[in-house]
DNA sequence: ACAAGTCTTGAGAACGCTCTCAAAATGCGT
DNA sequence: ACGCATTTTGAGAGCGTTCTCAAGACTTGT
């Protein structure tokens, strides 16, 4: 039979070591003015009895819950989830945010909102009454939408940005779309391709038209055109097949496509396949995200590198730090790499 | 200026309904003997003042905590995820798990727990502590660990093994491994095949012990041999080329294969690309865990589909409900599936 | 109409912690 | 040694909820 035990208090701690509850909590707390040789005595208390403070109790008492509630979008990660289209960035993300709180002692908790109800602002107040987060942390695409940013702000909640670079209430983080989108198309301008296509996000995204820009702009350095280049999808495969016919349909010139998500990728990947061009041979192909998947086509795809794991680590740490009074306008951007494989070579001669 | 707007609580509630803090707490909490006109009153003003219970008081006070603790493995996952491996699981538990929880008004929490550390029963023991959770999910390797299981007990904290099928304290779930691995190996006898191959995961994971049963009793059924037809890898991709080559090099005749993981099936497709081999033409392959990725791999793969969300969610629900004092010796079996691509075909006809 | 029950409501303690503020102990300059 | 400033310690209240238990308001049977 489970023999109940009593769970173990910061009073039994205290009694144990012959203090008083405050001098536990103080020395728990990593608080000033305790003589050494007290403080070791709670400790080994501490370590004898095996406690840990509880959670809750803190909350109730303290300023701080310890919790980091981090928002996706419920919408999206459903869809991605049912149709095992595969979550991208969720389990990343997720990792990345709850070592990190694990490091300072705090939690994290993941909330599902769905962005596109009206009931976002009851949805979110309702989890933010309840849990009282010392943090937020928003993902695209609520990264940017002010019912929600205002309602943080209401609450004097610090939060933080990810994908958005912004400048605004709340701390932004942006992972560089505009210099990966930059990077990735002067790489492929650098191998000698001249019409470099685009297949980007849908604008609700701002990070889709960041995208848009590094793009043109590398063009524009390079001296080349990006007039009927562009065609927009949704993130999603189909929207991806959509838009890669559109532009090899329109562009029989084109050698080189930068797809905005890695489904919208695959979709080229295989538009290229039904059109029977060779990639890299006839067409060179550049995937946002480095997810696991890219590795494992055929063949594996170039691909940009966003940090996804790191920049929610930061947002973390910075959410965790705000003591500091920082709340607002800060912006931080973290860089993007391009991960080369084979999915990017030099044009056909014959149309270069 | 962030206005601090002053948390709205219980009192608040009872104040403006006219009636104690009881009161509310019972309508609150849904129970019985409060009078209909009285109920409609409370929830009114609960309605009119956006009234959320803090889960922190809830746990101070109450009994319950309101919160499942999943427990990852925390070396595997980094692993997984620092090597890009994609961690399969973890986004789908996840899901499946927050949804459930949610749906009963609880909150998942995710705990990362290496089982291979003297500091298992210090690391877990800390985070129960602090968080006092209602229920524990445990998921492979941890969910036979017998220190786990133990501490979980003597706590008297309800718990679910996900992915065991051995009676023993807690809910056991299983995933039907055995059953799964038998209805691959049969499809494949099926279509012809008489040299079936498998490369199995770690034996650890008792899992991989109840495929290798499945497989071998599907080909005593259809009259095969399965002696030198089975190789032992870690799931991971390195170990899978390793399996799939000595497989085959020891069976030249061999005409399909099962593997136990994405990761493995992925290399063993490619070492019969490295071999010359066609699949499915010459070598049929069968991909234990339907994650994203093996439908956009050339050619998609043929999958075993367990219902991992499905599963978690059941293990949530079965935790929740646990007040009817049913919390050992439960087992549930959640039926996998087969979800045909390209990647199974009859055996050449030369070799069948 | 009255006692005995049931249903409904409320008062007050308790949960485990941190906060504020006051008391005790210590250090320092002379 | 003495007074003052500073450091160290402790006592008690309070956080928002649910629990226990008792009191009041209804029923019901006779």
């Amino acid at each position: 039979m489970a023999r109940v035990r009593k769970t173990v208090t910061i009073r039994d701690v205290a009694e144990d070591a012959g203090v008083s509850l405050q001098t536990v909590s103080r020395v728990v707390n990593g608080g000033p003015n305790v003589r050494p040789q007290l403080r070791d005595k709670v400790r080994a208390s501490i370590e004898r009895l095996g406690y840990v403070p509880s959670l809750a109790a803190q909350r109730m008492s303290g300023s701080r819950s310890y919790i980091i509630l981090a928002i996706n979008d419920r919408e999206r990660t459903l869809a991605d989830w049912r149709e095992r289209r595969g979550t991208d960035w969720v389990d990343q993300m997720l990792l990345g945010g709850i070592l990190t709180c694990s490091q300072h002692g705090y939690r994290m908790m993941v909330e599902l909102v769905d962005t596109h109800s009206d009931h976002v602002e009851r949805e979110l107040g309702a989890a933010l009454s309840a849990l009282q987060p010392d943090g937020v942390i928003l993902t695209p695409p609520h990264s940017e939408n002010h019912l929600i940013t205002a309602l943080l702000a209401e609450r004097g909640i610090p939060f933080a940005r990810i994908g958005s670079d912004v400048q605004g209430p709340g701390i932004a983080l942006t992972m560089g779309d505009e210099g990966a989108a930059h990077l990735a198309t002067t790489h492929l301008a650098a191998l000698g391709h001249r019409r470099i296509g685009m297949i980007a996000g849908p604008s609700q995204y701002s990070l889709s038209g960041w995208r848009i820009d590094g793009w043109k702009r590398a063009l524009a350095e390079a001296g080349l055109p990006h007039e009927g280049m562009l065609e927009v999808g949704d993130f999603g495969y189909e929207s991806g097949t959509r838009a890669a016919r559109a532009l090899l349909t329109r562009n029989p010139d084109c050698t080189a496509i930068i797809a905005s998500s890695v489904q919208m990728a695959l979709a080229a990947l295989e538009v290229a396949r039904e059109r029977g061009l060779s990639v890299p041979r006839d067409l060179s192909l550049i995937s946002f995200d480095n997810t696991p998947i890219v590795r494992f086509t055929q063949p594996p795809l170039t691909a940009i590198d966003q940090p996804i794991a790191e920049t929610v680590s930061r947002a973390v740490e910075q959410l965790i730090a705000r003591g500091e009074g920082t709340n607002g306008g800060k912006v931080i951007e973290v860089a993007a790499g391009l991960v080369e494989r084979s999915s990017t070579a030099a044009p056909p001669p014959a149309r270069a």
